[in-house]
DNA sequence: TGCATATAATTTACACGTAAACTATATAAA
DNA sequence: TTTATATAGTTTACGTGTAAATTATATGCA
């Protein structure tokens, strides 16, 4: 069995779900070194990425815990991750005047030139990564997926 | 879709491979930091519990590269993971003698019975997660996923 | 009004991942 | 033997993830 090769393993898996789950941690981490190493050349981090990603997709400026709450990230993370994009000149803040404890954030043109020279890379990586599987496939591994984060999705944790 | 939804996305995905590729990550990810939790329960990180899986399973000490490589860990982030399961009294160091440049670390008692106590709720978790799957649903997971993995074995990069 | 509670964001502390530079030991070749 | 090269492991620096505590502002209710 590949992974069992992989990893070293010397006793088989105890049960399916563990080696999908093994399966599905490995996958999920190469498949991120991946990214973070295109990210990185353009001098990015896949967090700084995503947020990025977010702001652009939205079209407009987003409170800070908005832009957590879709990265799944941890709220005290999110502050020192806007702190290094501000730096970078990739976003900017602004005090919101109806709630002044609310902070938005907003994309730059900086950020926006960046991005555009990332689309065509990462659409790239993403079919050299997964594009030797076939359609039929890459839907059922979609369905798979979504099936196995079903129980994960209903409590938003 | 599922995941263009949770991801709050307003454009549809741009290819099957993207789709995928978020859904690889985002489903790893939670899987991930449930078993984060169960571990931190535990006084353990995921690394940590790794290193000691990974010193059980061989059954004998090994050099601290040696695991490095099986965790897929850049060789300087063990040293630190070592001296703190040091510190907690979970593995031992002891230089070799035929080549004085290799460091062998063991695992301790205490790490075994540690182990022991995970070995259940561990399992239990691998079901929750993944029990909801069918045998032949886990099995195309499982084929799928190392189908993916396929173009990033090869070179162990 | 005044106080309790909730919410937005930050700070602090610590573990981990990764790149680059470094130390110590081993090995091979001049 | 001496010098060059390779290997094992560590150190440093920085970005990220997470928990707990803190600050500032809003809101609900007496």
């Amino acid at each position: 069995m590949a992974l069992q090769r992989e990893l070293k393993k010397k006793q088989p898996f105890e049960s399916l779900e563990q080696e999908a789950v093994l399966n599905l941690l490995r996958t999920g981490d190469r498949v991120q070194l991946e990214f973070a190493r295109l990210f990185r050349r353009h001098g990015l981090f896949p967090a700084q990425y995503n947020i990025l990603r977010i702001l652009r997709g939205e079209g407009k400026r987003l409170p800070i815990l908005e832009i957590a709450g879709r990265l799944l990230t941890q709220v005290p993370g999110i502050t020192g991750l806007i702190d290094r994009l501000e730096r970078a000149g990739l976003v900017a803040r602004q005090r919101c005047d109806e709630d002044r404890r609310v902070i938005y954030v907003s994309i730059t043109e900086a950020a926006s030139q960046l991005l555009a020279e990332l689309d065509e890379p990462v659409a790239q990586l993403h079919h050299q990564l997964l594009g030797h599987l076939s359609s039929a496939e890459l839907k059922e591994l979609n369905r798979l997926l979504e099936k196995a984060r079903q129980p994960l999705t209903t409590d938003e944790t």
